[in-house]
DNA sequence: ATCGTTCGCCAC
DNA sequence: AAACGTGGCGAACGAT
């Protein structure tokens, strides 16, 4: 147990019963718990506790957001690491990121890195003090600080969402298949009917032999035909009059669903009714998670479909609208943006202000400017934003102009862009101004997952005391995250009290980011039988 | 055989 | 039209 300024406020508990001592704990006093890393942690520890905890401090997470803070980016970050840092031992490499079968369980207290001998507590203890000391320390410390309970918090949820799972209806993703490809073929390695008759079909067109996966025999095949393209990619092949680039970009289409989620991805990935990626928290240099494993970053939307909640329950799907432009409205404090921002539809109430009612003009001039596009159609659509919205503007420019010259940026709560990996004076004009795009993109980005990561810590603690607060089957469950997008599969009878939560938990986020502010975060919400049917 | 890179597509 | 940011991933392909 430590007191509020980290030092330890009484001896340490040796406890038998893991499960009940974390319940009590929970109940009696709501700890915020400090540990080496949430995720070598807390997924074997999830299937023993009958309550899960409300709060942590993940010492891996903080190290990391702390060390990009003080411009020390790229430093080891597992607890052994910063222990040595504090004690001016030699400083160890961090393992190599894996799966939770990279390394048995058995070993996981040697991924820390704790130099032989030394006690867990004590390391744990004084590298949580010094956190504390140097988010103190930071820019805005307030800001740090939320920003690090929300990574933690977002810790806590990824590895229950992985434990939880996202319902995946294997009767209704073979009924997708097989209507796109056919029956599922039997034999290892043979490809799926409608695939086969398309590969035939293309070498007919071009009259060769042609491995449709190859744009190396494409090329040359196309040719052939007095087809001269430069690529084979899809934009390229859709303005092709040969009947071959039609049924190529079929065959594309095709191939794409069966290898990347067809059946052997069902049986790896989504094996019993329950699909369960890895997310990486931080794993984005934005803050944005990454994730391990069944491309859940990129499940197309035409397998949407298969996702399907269990009966008597409900999938509640909130996405958060045009996130992006809010949040550079927000932070900027640009009148007139915030005046658009407002408002229900940005982009509308831009156009009708700015750019004579056309919002999609306007919806591609706000995104090139926070994009660094700067090619021909948007040109003047940039100069019209400059003239009305100079603030906001601003913003973009000058973290753009920052990272050209080598610098670092940070996000609304202070999360903080890595270094350019080269020199500035060894950097072209053309490196230097892909980095100033970087780095324009991420005040607005890492800022709008500030946003996400705090709506969903806050929609999390909500569900807990909508459920019975415990780690059974019951209650309502995030079961899915992407960036701006959130899932919570609950029981029908709670599809109130859980839009009741999303919504609060979008607002409580707003004013714990951007305190006050006329912008707002509309959250849209469907409340569906599946996925598909949420838009 | 195994590894790393490139192409190309998917998502926000 | 493809010089606009962040990712994951599978197939092909070239290097070892």
């Amino acid at each position: 147990m430590l007191g509020e300024d980290g030092t330890a406020a009484g001896p340490a508990d040796s406890v038998s019963d893991l499960a009940a001592a974390v319940a009590e704990r929970e109940a009696r006093q709501a700890p915020r718990w400090v540990w080496a890393a949430t995720e070598e942690i807390y997924p074997g520890l999830l299937a023993r506790l009958t309550v899960r905890p409300a709060r942590c401090h993940d010492l891996k997470l903080v190290e990391s957001l702390l060390l990009a803070h003080e411009e020390r980016y790229g430093l080891p970050r597992a607890l052994g690491a910063a222990w040595a840092r504090l004690r001016g031992l030699p400083v160890p490499d961090d393992p190599p990121d894996g799966g939770p079968d990279d390394q048995p369980v058995l070993f996981a207290a040697d991924r820390q890195r704790l130099p032989a001998g030394t006690d867990p507590l004590v390391a744990v203890a004084a590298v949580h003090a010094d956190q504390q000391r140097r988010i103190a320390l930071a820019e805005h410390p307030d800001r740090m600080r939320l920003l690090c309970a929300a990574e933690s918090a977002g810790a806590l949820a990824a590895a229950e969402m992985t434990y939880d799972g996202l319902p995946w209806s294997a009767a209704a993703h073979d009924e997708l298949l097989t209507g796109m490809l056919g029956p599922r073929p039997t034999g290892g390695g043979t490809r799926p009917k409608l695939l086969g008759e398309l590969a035939g079909q293309i070498q007919e067109a071009l009259g060769r032999q042609v491995n449709p996966d190859s744009p190396a025999q494409l090329l040359p095949a196309f040719a052939r035909v007095g087809v001269q393209i430069a690529s084979t990619r899809s934009y390229v092949l859709r303005e092709v009059e040969h009947p071959a680039a039609a049924l190529l970009l079929r065959y594309k289409e095709l191939s794409r669903i069966h290898s990347a989620h067809g059946w052997a991805w069902r049986e790896q990935w989504a094996p019993a009714g329950r699909f369960r990626p890895e997310y990486v928290v931080g794993g984005v240099v934005s803050g944005r998670w990454a994730t391990r494993g069944g491309g859940a970053l990129q499940i197309p939307r035409s397998l949407r479909a298969a996702v399907v909640a269990d009966p008597e329950h409900r999938l509640v799907v909130a996405d958060a609208g045009q996130l992006e432009p809010r949040v550079l409205a927000a932070m900027s404090g640009d009148d007139g943006l915030a005046r658009a921002a407002a408002e229900g539809d940005l982009y509308a109430a831009l156009a009708r202000t700015a750019f004579d009612g056309d919002r999609q003009r306007a919806k591609l001039g706000l995104l090139g400017a926070m994009y660094g596009q700067t090619s021909g159609e948007v040109r003047p659509l940039l100069d019209v934003l400059h003239r009305r919205f100079p603030d906001a503007m601003r913003l973009v420019e000058s973290a753009a102009r920052t990272g050209e010259a080598g610098g670092v940026v940070r996000s609304r709560l202070g999360r903080t862009s890595p270094p350019p990996s080269r020199d500035r004076q060894d950097m072209t004009d053309g490196d230097a101004r892909a980095w100033g795009r970087f780095t324009r993109n991420f005040v607005i980005q890492a800022s709008a997952a500030e946003w996400a990561l705090a709506m969903m810590a806050s929609l999390r603690r909500r569900l807990t005391a909508l459920g019975d607060g415990g780690n059974s089957g019951a209650g309502p469950r995030l079961v899915f995250f992407l960036h701006d997008e959130i899932i919570v599969h609950t029981p029908e009878e709670q599809v109130q009290a859980v839009e009741s939560a999303v919504a609060e938990s979008a607002d409580e986020a707003r004013c714990l980011v951007f305190g006050r502010t006329p912008v707002l975060f509309p959250l849209e919400t469907h409340t569906v039988r599946c996925y598909a049917d949420a838009k």
